[in-house]
DNA sequence: CTCATTAAGTACGAGACTCAAACTAATGTC
DNA sequence: GACATTAGTTTGAGTCTCGTACTTAATGAG
């Protein structure tokens, strides 16, 4: 995991190597013959980069796949279990975290209540005493915050439901993976990266994800990549004047989407109490809108106040698949369709594709998936190298 | 201008050329020392670099600046008038054309009215044939135009107000220039770019360019790349649900942006007559402003629901700065100071950088400019090599 | 069973590139 | 005029990719 800043050959060697990892993510196991037609290098070059690779211990060589003539390809496949990345999440009321393998599996995942620096640290600690042993490399860590981060990717300019002492958690932070920097970035960013690498949206290059809470936000990715704006504020969409123009909003003005379709106004809309968390919330309206006729009409009113606010930034954007996670997730199509139905109302009729809504399937934990997928970055285009 | 597709180690030295030429555009005439620091690549490496780009006739070697002790350094500079771009665009109601050099010295600038091929075939001819000669090189040739542009960067998936057959246009683009391809890309796209490499967004990273005709427009730079969305359709502003929801749009739809600030709206709220183009107009409307009081409190109107539109997309894109060209730019602040009170009042009070509103200062041209422009793009990535 | 056929992977030499260090060149300072 | 200082070039070593030729491992026809 040297990193190295020399700009001579070695760096195109670099690069060769992250389009080798990338085809095999995205093609799944493959001989170097194929992975030499799609990354558009010369045989022997993949031949010499799988070579060093299967020397790093990060691709390993599968059985021959015999049946066709000639001699029988031997596909290469990222090796699991030995190259991981920490993904971590700090929340209102949750910390997350997920561990997760350069082949792609989701090597563990866990949550548990806590909002203070020491329940992060704590599940942290035992999560990587738990997978990160002697025979395995951390390539590195990142941790997922509801708030804006500076352009440094390490230090947060602003999280106001975030009741910690930055400084605190940065100091913790240090202490829990000593000698490596862990990057700093913003959840709804993280979801959206999560979704578009693990769920609803794989394979897609231009999504939105929009995860509703207390709060409304939106993940940007555009060309695979996160879009972050020019202070990192991309995606903070709660506060667009959009729906009802006199609904008050929790930051004083009215006319917020927030004050429209956030997790309270949901509950307001069809007569029901907070739980625990939105997720729980969410699920006990659902199971109630089956016998309740009012339960679904008042969803039916958000629903209608989602599709508003993605029309607008359908129109801006133009994804082709919107995502939605948080409490909108359990309730599934009592929210999308009638937001489904708006949006086709007002996307301008000569607009191709509509965009796709979608539910959320990953669960609690996307954000911090979605945050041990981007340590994984650095990797894949190349800047970073794996080595024993 | 040889188009290479070896994956070698020209490669890296086509990618190594391109920061080079990217950094003289940025820094202005350099020396190598200074080209070395800025790159990060080692002297003897830009020293070649360098004489290969002078050899082709990229970079010419300027006067020695003595003054200082040691050696004086003998700066090179970007050699403009040898290697040309043709930007090119077909509108409603004109046509224009832009010659760029490699230094970004705009050779040739020109519009007329007309809206057929023929129109922008004959300006296009004329064009070339007084600035493009035996001694200049022509690098790439971008068509503008107002429409949807396909992802191969060549076909228009829709063009409700290009009254033109677009396979003939196509035919013309070819017999244009023999032999070589002719990118099409979106008008407003072109002159975001246009805005951000010449206009009142040089230098920042993330702008929003929002073009007033009778249609409203945006062009979105992100991190300098023009953003096109899943369909290319992203940008597409004007039918968002903004400003009066009783305001009949063109598109049969109410409450469209574009029926509260298109030329239309705005001439119905100041109560005046279109004249020949949208600048002229706003020219007169900005005249008549200055002793009518009913005018100014027409524009007060447009320009609160111009930055009740641009606090919309400020949520979502985050931009640093928002160029309004079109109809705008002749009224600058007539529009602009109600825009930025409404946008005051509308953003996020965390948000750190309000975005910063400005008038366009490029005119008609802007998007033959940008078009330009963006067929050097492949020259400064390293993509296209420029050889004498 | 033998051998031609087919296709995957490897060895090798040529060519291109970057880099660090040594070297040359040009200027100001004392 | 010697010397310090900075710019730019020369040189030799080290890497990298590539095309070609070769080896290896399977199938199928006779």
């Amino acid at each position: 995991m040297r990193q190295r800043s020399t700009a001579g050959t070695e760096r195109l060697r670099r690069s060769n190597t992250g389009a080798v990892l990338r085809a095999l993510r995205r093609l799944g196991p493959s001989t170097r013959v194929e992975l030499a037609r799609d990354t558009g290098l010369a045989k022997a070059t993949v031949g010499v980069i799988v070579a060093d690779l299967e020397e790093a211990g990060a691709v390993i060589e599968e059985g021959s796949r015999p049946g066709v003539r000639g001699r029988p390809g031997r596909p290469v496949a990222l090796r699991g279990g030995r190259f991981l990345t920490l993904g971590l999440e700090l929340n209102v009321d949750y910390v997350s975290a997920v561990v997760l393998d350069l082949a792609g599996t989701i090597v563990a995942s866990s949550s548990r209540p806590g909002s203070a620096g020491e329940d992060l640290r704590d599940l942290a600690r035992t999560t990587l005493s738990e997978h990160v042993g002697a025979d395995t490399r951390l390539v590195g860590a990142t941790l997922a915050v509801p708030g804006l981060v500076r352009g440094d990717n390490a230090t947060v300019a602003w999280a106001p439901n975030l009741h910690v002492a930055w400084p605190g958690v940065s100091d913790l932070l240090e202490t829990l993976v000593p000698g490596r920097r862990i990057e700093v970035s913003n959840d709804a960013n993280c979801a959206a990266y999560a979704e578009s690498h693990h769920g609803a949206a794989v394979g897609v290059a231009h999504s939105l994800y929009l995860t509703g809470t207390v709060g409304i936000g939106a993940g940007i990715v555009q060309d695979g990549e996160v879009m972050r704006g020019g202070a990192g504020f991309a995606g903070e969409v709660g506060h667009m004047p959009v729906g009802d123009s006199t609904a008050l909003c929790g930051c004083g003005r009215r006319g917020c989407w927030e004050a429209s379709i956030g997790l309270h106004a949901m509950l307001a809309a069809v007569d029901m109490v907070e739980l625990d968390t939105p997720l729980r919330t969410a699920e006990a309206v659902a199971v109630r809108a089956r016998t309740h006729p009012g339960v679904r009409a008042g969803l039916e009113r958000v629903g209608r106040d989602v599709g508003l606010g993605l029309a607008m930034l359908s129109n801006v954007l133009d994804p082709e698949v919107v995502v939605l996670g948080g409490y909108f997730a359990p309730l599934g199509d009592l929210v999308l369709e009638p937001a489904r139905r708006t949006l086709d109302e007002r996307l301008p009729s000569q607009m191709q594709v509509r965009p796709d809504l979608r539910p959320s399937t990953l669960g609690i934990e996307a954000a911090a998936l979605g945050a041990a997928e981007r340590s994984f970055g650095p990797v894949f285009t190349g800047e970073l190298e794996l080595s024993a």
